[in-house]
DNA sequence: GTCTATATCTCGATAGAC
DNA sequence: GTCTATCGAGATATAGAC
């Protein structure tokens, strides 16, 4: 019997095992958001899409192999997005690409905050052989930004600052979007990603 | 000064149980921040002390007693940290007082990173009443930077930015601190504290 | 693909001896 | 103040029917 109320699509078995996937996937995703991934049990992410816990497991092999999944999605995901934006905003000042990658990414931490959230807290909860993957997807995002701040310093754009010192206050700002914003709240994605890459460019200081 | 605000005393039994407390709360600290608090079990906080488990409820009445301590403790030592430089910075110039307000909030964040981490970050943990008492002294300590902002702003010497967003962003930016200073590395907390400000007042940019 | 039933383990917490 | 022993709940994961 049918307890959850959907309608079963007998035509296309493949795209109803990905849709089942990506509802696994994003149930999940909400729970480890809430709660933490140790404070997120199977059983609830299979109760609140209406099926119960062991049926998951024929959609994924493990607990940890469906977070490592969301962490690794959403790092491709977030390190495409920033890397198209950079290579496509026509310029080659360090000013303007650096605005562009905030842009994107301030715009994909507010649009895919939970993922994003999950991304940026959960490394702990990997076991060692996936945290260093998950690590080195980190490490290639954050040299996109590395790129342009380097580039803006040695052409005297940027000022003399310690570069991991910027990158690790850019990042940390920016990130913690997904903690805070609130889609249809007051303020839009483009007041935030252009708030933050003014202030991060300028400062809050008045120009005098 | 002591870290607990209570009043130890060396060789008397409460002196000792105190010191036992704090050996407890240091051991939780640290392993809440290694792996958040559902994944930091009571027997693996005893264990790292050299006693058992149940001994631990000697001390404290629950797990999550201990976590509410930690929290609170934390969240009331920066308070006065940063509500005592401000005041005592000697300058009513917004921009002074905020420059004072982030050294001190930078240099706790270095400091106490694991406290500081733990507060940041396990608010979901705790139970309705708890959170909500946690929350209120969050948005106790916030406002401190808030009415800076506010009178920065209003006197002409901060830029025309939304309110909640700066400080979003500048709370973002700095508590990330707790997450990747690491002390005895390349970078003293002056030169975090000092980048961190200059960078907020005054932007990436260079003068032009 | 989902179910029921269950194995195995670990968790927080308590009881009571010393 | 710490110990051993134990309880009951809930966790991930597996087996096998349908």
């Amino acid at each position: 019997m049918n307890t959850n109320g959907r309608t079963p699509s007998a035509s296309t078995p493949l795209g109803a095992e990905l849709d089942r996937r990506q509802t696994i996937y994003d149930a999940m995703v909400h729970l480890i958001y809430l709660k933490g991934y140790n404070g997120a049990p199977l059983r609830a992410v299979a109760e609140s899409i209406g099926i119960r816990m062991p049926s998951l497991y024929h959609h994924f092999a493990s607990k940890e192999d469906l977070l490592l999944e969301i962490m690794s999605r959403t790092m491709n995901d977030l390190t495409e997005s920033v890397s198209t934006a950079i290579n496509e905003c026509g310029s080659d000042e360090p000013e303007h690409r650096l605005r562009a990658a905030i842009l994107a990414h301030v715009a994909f931490h507010a649009e895919r905050r939970e993922e994003a959230f999950v991304a940026d807290s959960e490394l702990r909860a990997l076991d060692a052989d996936n945290r260093a993957l998950i690590a080195s997807l980190r490490d290639k995002y954050e040299e996109l930004f590395a790129q342009v701040l380097r580039d803006g310093r040695s052409k005297g754009i940027f000022i003399n600052l310690d570069e991991r010192l910027a990158l690790n206050a850019l990042l940390g700002m920016c990130s913690q979007v997904s903690v805070w914003y609130r889609s249809g709240g007051r303020l839009t994605i483009d007041d935030v990603s252009k708030g933050y890459s003014d202030l991060f460019l300028s400062g809050v200081l008045s120009p005098h």
